[in-house]
DNA sequence: CTATACTATGATAATGATTTTCAAATTCAC
DNA sequence: GTGAATTTGAAAATCATTATCATAGTATAG
């Protein structure tokens, strides 16, 4: 953790940025919080450690660990986004619609399809994006018992 | 698409819902107009018929559609959502970041491979998005040339 | 250490998109 | 037609994201 809070300060020196007290409170409380936290989450750890940390700088740190790679935005399409570690290796998600349960897999045959596609198309992939929607083993019983 | 409109009259009814001239209008142009239309494109294509008609109709309207299963709502990400038709076979969607195209793919292989995905989960999917994002076949190339 | 030149910050405002509100218009069953 | 209902357009409210700005903090040179 220190020393990954040490290579990114060392990145953000060389891209001619300063090092601070409260952006380094947002990068440790962002990788030691559980994945799928929103900006307000996030917020709220902070503040449990810094009042005095104000939304605004968690924003914009979660935009430079997003812009230098250590962090994902992801967006399920219903509220704000929420932000993940981008150190673990790649994933997919299941989301709950009932609980807002989100899950993650894996799935190397899907994703090898994937650049299959798009080598057909001509087309140049960077990144992608897949979310299955529905309701989690829990609701699904709930759901279930209901009838 | 005459029956159409009727059949989704009907299933209006059938909700208590009455029948509108503004509404039809906005069904018809939204049948006609291309794929992944934004509301603002919508509300230009109706007023050209008829000036009368306002966001707040094309809004509601399109979120019936959604409702009823006639329309999907899709989010690139970038700015406002956009719609498409239902009523076409399921596809996927390639995302171009330079140009903004959107291309279209259908992928049986992925599709059984998220069902097998869900199963192993519990999961009980009713739907999901896949997108990839990249560059097209014309930005890529355009790239190519600039090196 | 101190001055100075810069970046980062917190509060607040601006923006952009979506959704709601409300009085007036329209639809429909009687 | 009449009356009870839904639908409408315009405008306002909401919600999340992003920008602004005066102040505070950081790094560096002397
Ligand atoms: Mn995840
Ligand atoms: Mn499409
Ligand atoms: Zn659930
Ligand atoms: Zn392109």
């Amino acid at each position: 953790m220190d020393s990954l809070l040490k290579r990114i300060n060392l990145e953000i020196a060389a891209i001619g940025g300063k090092r601070s007290r409260s952006r380094a409170q947002v990068i440790e409380v962002f990788f030691r919080t559980g994945p799928h936290a929103t900006l307000e989450d996030l917020t709220h750890a902070v503040r449990k450690r810094n009042r005095s940390v104000g939304y605004a700088t968690v924003y914009r740190t979660m935009k430079l660990l997003a812009k230098l790679g250590y962090a994902k935005e992801l967006d399920f399409g219903d509220g704000p986004k929420r932000y993940e570690s981008n150190l673990e290796s790649h994933h997919d998600h299941l989301v709950c619609q009932e609980c807002g349960l989100v899950s993650e897999f894996q799935e190397p045959r899907i994703e090898s399809l994937q650049e299959q596609v798009a080598k057909q198309h001509g087309f140049l992939p960077t990144m992608h994006r897949l979310d299955i929607y529905g309701l989690c083993r829990q609701c699904a019983l709930a759901g279930k018992k209901e009838n």
